[in-house]
DNA sequence: GACCAGATTGTCT
DNA sequence: GACAATCTGGTCA
């Protein structure tokens, strides 16, 4: 079970859309009374404060999305659809309300857990979407506000001496799941490109 | 593979 | 009372 550097509060002090690109290649990871699972970053999707119909803060704080209003580095959970989680990394400076959905990780540690928990075999569908990863990795609105740099569900490196996922490997795409008028045409999605673990192309 | 209905509930107008 | 940054399982091909 590899245990690299988390990422420290500096990575989260760049804008939005370079977090959501850099975030790619990371490890996200969850330890409960369960066990531990963990997979690498395979598709981000920024949303931001300006401009962006899609935010959730677009209108405003309230109190589901008060977590993205606080410190960057981390965690913005919201229940959709009556059933199911999501789960962002809070960027952009306190008061500023901007944040990183994860979309997608490839599994890499607690297989048989994430399969347990999702009811799913392949490894290629036990992360693959927003929801999914959050039912995998067991992660709920009792992580919501989290600190990610530290404690039972943080992001760390993929290995001492990291490789940032070089640009000519990021694929960009408008956003999945918008609504007319939410700013679907906005490019802000980001996955890698050969990865098979991605929720779609 | 593409397309579609249904699930299910917290949140905001 | 409408809607939501989704997923699953069904049909038809």
């Amino acid at each position: 079970v590899p245990d690299f550097a988390p990422l420290p509060q500096g990575f989260y002090a760049s804008p939005t859309e370079d977090i959501a690109r850099n975030l790619l290649g990371g490890v996200l990871r969850h330890e409960t009374d369960e066990g531990f699972c963990a997979g690498v970053i395979v598709e981000t999707e920024a949303y931001l404060s300006a401009g962006d119909p899609g935010c959730h803060a677009a209108r405003g704080e309230t109190a589901r999305n008060a977590a993205m209003f606080g410190p960057p580095g981390t965690a913005y959970v919201y229940l959709i659809y009556g059933m199911y989680h999501c789960f962002n990394v809070v960027t952009a400076p306190e008061g500023v309300a901007e944040a990183v959905l994860i979309r997608a990780l490839e599994p890499l540690n607690g297989l048989e857990l994430m399969a347990a928990r999702r009811g799913a075999e392949q490894a290629r569908e036990l992360c693959s979407g927003p929801a999914k990863l959050c039912r995998a990795l067991g992660i709920t609105r009792e992580q919501n506000l989290a600190d990610l740099t530290r404690g039972p569900l943080r992001i760390c490196r993929s290995s001492p001496e990291p490789q940032p996922i070089p640009p000519s490997r990021i694929v960009t795409t408008p956003r999945i799941g918008l609504g007319e008028g939410k700013g679907e045409d906005l490019l802000l999605r980001y996955y890698v490109a050969d990865s098979e673990f991605v929720s779609r192309r």
